[in-house]
RNA sequence: GGCCCUGUCGUCUAGAGGCCUAGGACACGGCCCUUUCAAGGCCGCGACACGGGUUCGAAUCCCGUCAGGGUCACCA
């Protein structure tokens, strides 16, 4: 490996599954460092004790797989399992003078920051000293120091690539940050500088919310000697309808909102709400009231269920989201590569290795991205409409691996792929099951939608059941129960009537589906099969 | 509020002083196709935030205004 070899990393917290913004930024360290032939890392960040999680990590790791950002680390890095490093380097610094024991508690430093917002100012830390009366009252009081980094004064500037040009920040701005907390662990500002480092990290690309965490960072790696890596901070992906920045918390928000509708609604309360969903009504009436607290995966689909909300009425924010709504990865990949980066020109739809190709630093556009799902749609559908039939198998198995509830679990590969054919054109995968669910669904769980059967069927005198009375006996004669034998029937008996296709292909549908939409009707009852398609109209009739 | 970043159609963007009466894609509207819903084909609508400079010439450079976003933790 020669000295210019280009390495980048990821390094997410594990708080759950990876949202859309974190898979971007994963996306374009796994690019640039394929597309130089350098390596792609992973690290984990899991220094805040109280949010990490194993199941977060698994969660991670299955969504990085499933968009194909493999990585090139056998060794997973845990941040957690590196402590003795980081103390060994810590203490140095100490020894050295160059950063030193705080003992301010949470509680007074707060106090601090809001004395210093009332003034209209920005709080700075400023280093105190400590009487060795003060030091034995915190010790006896059970302290527990932080470890805060002496920031030399004076004015930090580093190049941004994204940006194109030099960032400072004035000495006035520099305080002495925390480097290793109360609970020993280190911050994230010393968890990365040393991290980086150590692994070879050439090139940094993160969120711009990083921009000015850059600062602290160059500092720390003068003290302890590291090299600087090159710089590129990537815009932030905006929320559509709120303008802020994608959040997780964003799903929960749609949920609230449409809770509180639910109940103004209906007139019901938030104890009525609690009761329907069986949930602990206190626990829902402060989610209701507040913005920043959240309902746990597990509680959501209860709520949703009773307000009416589906799977897809909520935006997609994570990246398990996206698949578990039927989307492709590598339409995702192109989609979120799109959102910051284009390779010029009017080229939009590419393959991972063309964009691996393609892909270079000076084309990331440095402002903040609207994420419209539109477009996602539309690239989804275009994929569908090119890929193999093998591909949209393999996709339509994966989606079902995340949708256990679904009635096309029972179908066969070859049912799956007639299906697949006879909704040719489809937006996303869901569509596909959504629309063919009445194929394999037992008679009895087909939903008539009331609407269509009053429309299609009772309509003038019961038109649409007329209709079905005939055609039940020819039908029933059909032979060999193919959608050409069956069109062919059902196109005699139009051209007889002179009712037109219209009037017979709705009420067929309706018998057999329960709505007025559905994949092409011949290839549906060849498929349904010849008892089922009688049975069910049969069923209409009586 | 301080500091920082950004500003081309509704959205994602092309555009590196003349190739620009600003190109593409999505969305939207219309027409065609059609047994439903889609998909597809054709056509259309639609933007350089504003104000000053610099220049023979500015979407492109500079300044200001305005707007949007980010950040101000013992979270990352």
């Amino acid at each position: 490996m020669s000295n210019s070899t280009i390495v980048t990393r990821f390094a997410p917290s594990p708080t759950g599954y990876l949202h859309a913004g974190g898979a971007r930024t994963a996306l374009f360290n796994w690019l640039l460092a394929r597309h130089a032939g350098g390596k792609f890392l992973l690290r984990i960040e899991d220094t805040d004790l109280a949010r990490s999680t194993q199941d977060a990590v698994d969660q991670l790791l299955e969504d990085l797989k499933w968009l194909g950002l493999k990585w090139d680390n056998a060794e997973l890095v845990y941040q957690s399992k590196r402590l003795p490093i980081y103390n060994k380097l810590i203490d140095g610094l100490i020894a050295d003078g160059k950063a030193y024991e705080a003992w301010e508690s949470s509680e007074e430093l707060e106090a601090l920051r809001t004395e210093a917002a009332k003034s209209k100012k920005a709080y700075i830390y400023k280093r105190r000293s400590y009487s060795a009366d003060d030091l034995n009252r915190f010790r006896d009081e059970g302290r527990k120091p932080v470890v805060r980094f002496a920031m030399p004064v004076k004015e930090y500037r580093f190049h941004d690539i994204t940006l194109g040009k030099d960032i400072s920040q004035s000495p006035y701005e520099v305080q002495d940050f925390v480097i290793r907390k109360g609970d020993g662990m280190p911050t994230y500002h010393f968890g990365v500088v040393v991290d980086d480092a150590e692994m070879g990290v050439t090139h940094v690309l993160r969120g711009l919310e990083h921009l000015l965490n850059t600062v602290p960072h160059i500092a720390l790696q003068e003290a302890l000697g590291y090299p600087r890596p090159t710089y590129a901070h990537l815009s932030v992906m905006l929320n559509p309808e709120t303008g802020e920045k994608l959040s997780k918390r964003d799903r929960d928000r749609r949920i609230r909102k449409k809770s509180q509708e639910w109940m103004r609604n209906q007139k019901k309360s938030i104890d009525d709400l609690a009761a329907a969903c069986g949930l602990a009504s206190d626990r829902l009436s402060d989610w209701i009231k507040t913005d920043t607290m959240q309902l746990d995966l597990s509680e959501q689909p209860s709520v949703m269920k009773v307000v009416g909300l589906k799977e897809a009425d909520l935006p997609e924010i994570m990246i398990h989201d996206f698949r578990k709504n039927g989307y492709f990865p590598e339409v995702l990949n192109n989609f979120l590569a799109l959102q910051g980066w284009n390779p010029g020109g009017d080229l939009e739809q590419m393959s991972m290795e063309k964009m691996t190709e393609l892909f270079s630093l000076d084309r990331i556009n440095p402002s903040n991205p609207k994420f419209n799902r539109d477009k996602l749609q539309s690239f989804n559908t275009e994929f569908a409409s090119t890929a193999s039939p093998a591909r949209l198998l393999a996709g339509l198995r994966d989606y079902l691996s995340v949708n256990p509830d679904s009635s096309l679990h029972t179908a066969s590969d070859a049912d799956l792929l007639k299906v697949l054919e006879m909704k040719k054109g489809f937006r996303t995968l869901r569509q596909v099951d959504e629309a063919s669910r009445f194929l394999f669904q037992p008679d009895d769980q087909i939903a008539y939608e009331p609407d269509a059967v009053e429309k299609v069927l009772k309509k003038n005198d019961g038109q649409g059941l007329a209709v079905l009375k005939d055609l039940l006996p020819l039908l029933t004669a059909v032979v060999d129960w193919k959608a050409a034998n069956i069109e062919a029937v059902v196109n005699a008996y139009v051209e007889q009537t002179k009712l037109g296709l219209g009037k017979v292909a709705q009420p067929i549908r309706v018998a057999v589906s329960g709505g007025t939409v559905s994949p092409p009707i011949f290839e549906s009852l060849e498929l349904l099969g010849k008892d089922k398609t009688l049975g069910r109209i049969n069923r209409c009739l009586m």
